[in-house]
DNA sequence: AATGAATGAGAGTTCATTCAT
DNA sequence: TATGAATGAACTCTCATTCAT
């Protein structure tokens, strides 16, 4: 009876899991509790409400892209090529595994016309990504053509993560990241 | 493709729109119910379980796709510019409407994970479309060739789909189907 | 499964029941379902939440007193005091059964402050019930006179009321209804 | 009577604002602890239970009462109109304050029928009132007569509370002070 | 074919309470 | 004294499903 010391960002990280596999309506509370080793009344204690806690994950994967992965786009004496393939190499782990895919794609589809809260937030990480992409183009190309081949090329991630998870087969993946390569 | 005449095919029709905005999980037999002017209990005459009532639905659009999308793929006296232009005038309007997207993308990325009863299906479908996409490449390139850019052309379809949904925006699918003529 | 036909004015009988005794907050929908030999869940094919059955009641008691009890405030042929005598008569049971007091005035000090959505409903029956005991007062009054009576009539047999639960005796209430027909 | 000194009273000075307010059941724990700026677990720390509390609030005005309100009623070397009117000047701003009435009697209607526990010390309040109201009354009645006008006007600054509380309006209760005070 | 009524499991959430620190 | 964390029961409500009529 009341002991460990669950923080907010374990919670986090655990839930980071469970949704992106099972996505978010199909996600309960309480298998949520389980992932975290608590009851299901316990985990309102650390989040008020499961939009809430989506919430608190999308800014907390948010947070980690923007420091870890999109970072990459904009380090000084490296060439673009060598960015993107460090900033693929960082990201490919992170879509893969589970062959679960994006968090930020699977919601968009999942919760973009029934839930209208998280819409902001799924929009901003895009944005931010794309920013990063456009940067590196740019080191080949106009604006206007970088930000396009941005645009392209987060379209066709994304494309390429639905297509690996329904035939389960992650070179789909990366074989899309090489194309976005190619495009410099 | 299942095709009787009465009601059946009404449910169906209704079952597609509310799907394809609210998702499988997000919406209820209530939801589909009242979209079709019936009673929840009403619904089970027809279909023993929402599952089989999705499975129905996926069969049906997919067989309205084989027949009045895909193959304008195999049309005979057609350039392959031709087919692939009248191909996304069918296509555009059902995957634009209502800003929903494209029924077996959001399905895959909602299901793929939980539900793998609809696996074959979603898979079928994409194979199928794949196919005709290979079919008019072909005109053009090997048969290796074609596949390959069949495949990437369904990524960035669905890819163009999902930010479709993110920003509002009809025309970011418009222009990733003008991108795909042109890999001619 | 699946027979019966608990009809709506049923499930409101046995909610006032309840709901006078163990008044609002402390009712819970299980104790509400049970009453009704129903399960928790199927409550709610009848009313779509508390607030609302709770809404039903206050309309349905109120209908039953406009047309039974106040209504006789207003009967031709019988003098004032035949009047007051024949409304407390009718009034007395349904007031002092199980000690339970007024659902009105229960729910006036529980709910006043904290749900306001009720507050009108109280106020109208409130309203009516001065109304009638005004009417009768009119026999031997000003119009300005009966309505002050009136006002204070109600404030005896709601304070009375109180008293009766609080002493677990009847004869407080009947004692304050003598005192208002006294007051003619 | 209970009176400490440090914060066993502050809590209870708090817990009386919200509980007139909101009731009984309607009041968490966390809104208490809310109010008293701890923590919701701090608060087992002064007090057991809810119930614990209640109690100690009751007893704590019921001893407010009994030295700053009721003994008025007792004060030598002044009229009984006297004492009534200062009782009810002292009496006035307690329950009217909020438009919140009487704990004692929000509380009677609340709980008299699903927690006894409350009974006895809801009874011994009203009992002192009582005797309070009497002494004044004996002064020009016979103690049979005396003890009749105060039971009913307790009855009626209870039942003046509840509608003062229904319509917002403070005067309602004014006016049933100054009635009782006509009976002497 | 369709309806109205019921079911029972489980959803998200709240709450009084506990207790190691 | 007070806190942060956990508990577990209960709560309001939803949902897929069943079935007599």
């Amino acid at each position: 009876m009341a002991k460990q010391k669950t923080t907010k960002d374990e919670i986090i990280k655990k839930a980071v899991e469970v949704f992106r596999k099972q996505g978010y309506y199909k996600t309960s509370m309480s298998d949520l509790a389980k992932a975290c080793g608590l009851l299901k009344g316990s985990f309102y204690y650390h989040f008020a409400s499961k939009e809430e806690l989506m919430q608190a994950v999308l800014e907390s994967v948010h947070g980690y892209y923007t420091h870890k992965v999109f970072s990459i786009a904009y380090e000084k004496g490296k060439t673009a090529q060598q960015r993107f393939e460090q900033l693929f190499e960082k990201q490919a782990p992170i879509m893969t595994e589970d062959l679960a895919g994006c968090l930020f794609g699977n919601m968009t589809l999942e919760t973009i016309s029934s839930n209208p809260e998280f819409k902001q937030l799924l929009q901003t990480f895009f944005n931010d990504w794309k920013a990063a992409f456009q940067h590196i183009f740019e080191e080949n190309h106009s604006t206007e053509v970088a930000k396009a081949l941005a645009d392209q090329s987060i379209i066709e991630v994304e494309g390429a993560l639905m297509m690996m998870r329904l035939y389960d087969d992650k070179t789909i993946f990366e074989q899309a990241c090489l194309r976005v390569a190619e495009k410099l």
